[in-house]
DNA sequence: ATTAGGG
DNA sequence: CCCTAAT
């Protein structure tokens, strides 16, 4: 299978292999991201007003109304405003100011693939401009194609076929820089440099990403973990992360950041995805990114007049892209205290839909037969043990539907009204299948 | 890490 | 599917 290249984002500026020229995308999107800071914030602060009202206003917020404060800033409230999730504020002192968030995921079944911050974030002392989307041409990294074969050693003695996958480009979606604005453009330029050689010049790893959630367990087959060529490999992304001797530049003493909460140690990354799908998000820690160019999907870029100001003279190298992004291991951020100046971005997205198959309700349903409800986790590794996407959540949220779509009527069901004698329509036969399971088995759901 | 439920 | 409180 061959993948389109990823897309671009109009700020992307993709720079001669060679040259050391100053990106001008970088002071565009400079003045673009104070701009929608501004408008966010302010929607940010009345949304948050508006929901604070459960706490009372007069009395100072316990420990327990402090955290649920946070958690909100930290969930829902970001989840409300999704296009808001990352951006930066202009200062009064003329400086930069980022808002802090994160976003977690939640645990996979099994193993390690748990919980994933996926932040990265990297900044230098002096000042504190931020910047990011920058191209940065890279010839050894994201140029040539990778392949990857493995073999499926599924006992149920499917046949194993590889997974070819093509990797075009690596994206560094954000790359933290502060200089002064005093500072010359060829010190800019040296400090750009600076922090992409910190990068990359250092060990690096790349990370595997499935769904938006890291896997960790490298000794677990591709089919295992889920990553198979007919499965979804439109999910699946690859990380840089610098390798795990990598000094921070420097410390920084300035207190953590409110939203910062404890403990919660902010991972990687640069991301990428493997396969842009024109229906789904790209996997980028830029919100800008996302509405910009995730969405209009044209992998050809397009220059166009109103972004000759950003192009200039830079030539465009699409297929190499490199964008900076914050690159510190997870051991280094603990050493260096956070700084408001930071900002957190966010690679974790929505899993895509994957409705269950026919086959995958009967294995549930026989599952939980023999098993019980309530025993999710037994459900998983008798019947999905090798369904790498379906967690033991899924499974139980997908007994729960079932459960329910199985008491309401017929009438209240989606979809098209089947006729009776055809039984070949998944949902219907899912359904209508289920229903005279849980007749019989009313033990299983006794309300039933 | 899991379970149970609401969103 | 996501998010989380409670285990």
């Amino acid at each position: 299978m061959t993948f389109p290249a990823p897309f671009n984002s109009d700020r992307d500026v993709k720079l001669p292999s060679r040259s050391d020229s100053v990106p001008n995308a970088y002071f565009s999107r400079f003045r673009n991201d104070i701009k929608l800071g501004s408008r966010d914030d302010d929607e940010k602060v009345s949304r948050f007003n508006k929901h604070s009202n459960r706490f009372k206003a007069s009395k100072p917020p316990t420990l327990t109304e402090d955290r649920r404060i946070r958690k909100f800033l930290t969930s829902k409230y970001w989840k409300a405003a999704p296009k808001m999730k990352d951006f930066e504020h202009l200062r009064a002192d003329g400086g930069i100011k980022s808002v802090n968030h994160k976003r977690k995921t939640y645990c996979n079944y099994d193993n390690c693939q748990y919980d994933t911050l996926y932040k990265r974030r990297k900044f230098f002392d002096r000042s504190s401009i931020v910047t990011s989307d920058e191209g940065i041409g890279s010839g050894s990294v994201s140029n040539s194609p990778e392949k990857i074969k493995k073999e499926n050693n599924s006992s149920s003695g499917a046949m194993s076929h590889g997974v070819k996958l093509r990797i075009k480009s690596f994206r560094i979606p954000e790359l933290y820089i502060e200089v002064p604005e005093t500072a010359t453009v060829g010190s800019l330029k040296r400090t750009v440099l600076e922090a992409v050689t910190a990068l990359l010049g250092g060990r690096i790893r790349v990370g595997v990403l499935l769904q938006g959630k890291k896997v960790r367990d490298d000794s677990r087959t591709l089919s295992q973990t889920g990553i198979s060529s007919e499965d979804n490999l439109d999910t699946l992304g690859f990380t840089l992360e610098p390798g795990p001797v990598i000094a921070p530049p420097q410390l920084c003493s300035e207190e953590p950041p409110l939203l910062l909460p404890c403990g919660a140690a902010p991972q990687n990354l640069t991301s990428f995805r493997a396969t842009p799908d024109p229906d789904t998000k790209i996997a980028t820690a830029d919100p800008t990114l996302l509405t910009n160019s995730a969405k209009a999907m044209d992998c050809n870029y397009k220059h166009t007049s109103s972004q000759t100001d950003i192009l200039t003279d830079k030539k465009l190298s699409e297929s190499r892209a490199l964008v900076p992004v914050p690159a510190m291991n997870v051991k280094a951020l603990a050493v260096v205290p956070a700084n408001q100046k930071i900002r957190k971005s966010e690679l974790a997205q929505r899993r895509i839909r994957r409705p269950f198959s026919v086959s995958e309700v009967e294995a549930l349903v026989q599952a939980v037969e023999e098993l019980g409800t309530g025993r999710w986790r037994d459900v998983k590794l008798r019947a999905f043990e090798n369904a790498g996407h379906r967690t033991y959540v899924d499974l139980k949220d997908k007994w729960k539907t079932l459960v329910h779509t199985a008491k309401i009527s017929p009438q209240q069901r989606r979809g098209e009204p089947v006729p009776k004698n055809c039984w070949t329509g998944s949902w219907l036969l899912m359904l209508t299948g289920l229903s005279i399971k849980l007749k019989n088995k009313s033990k299983i759901i006794p309300e039933l």
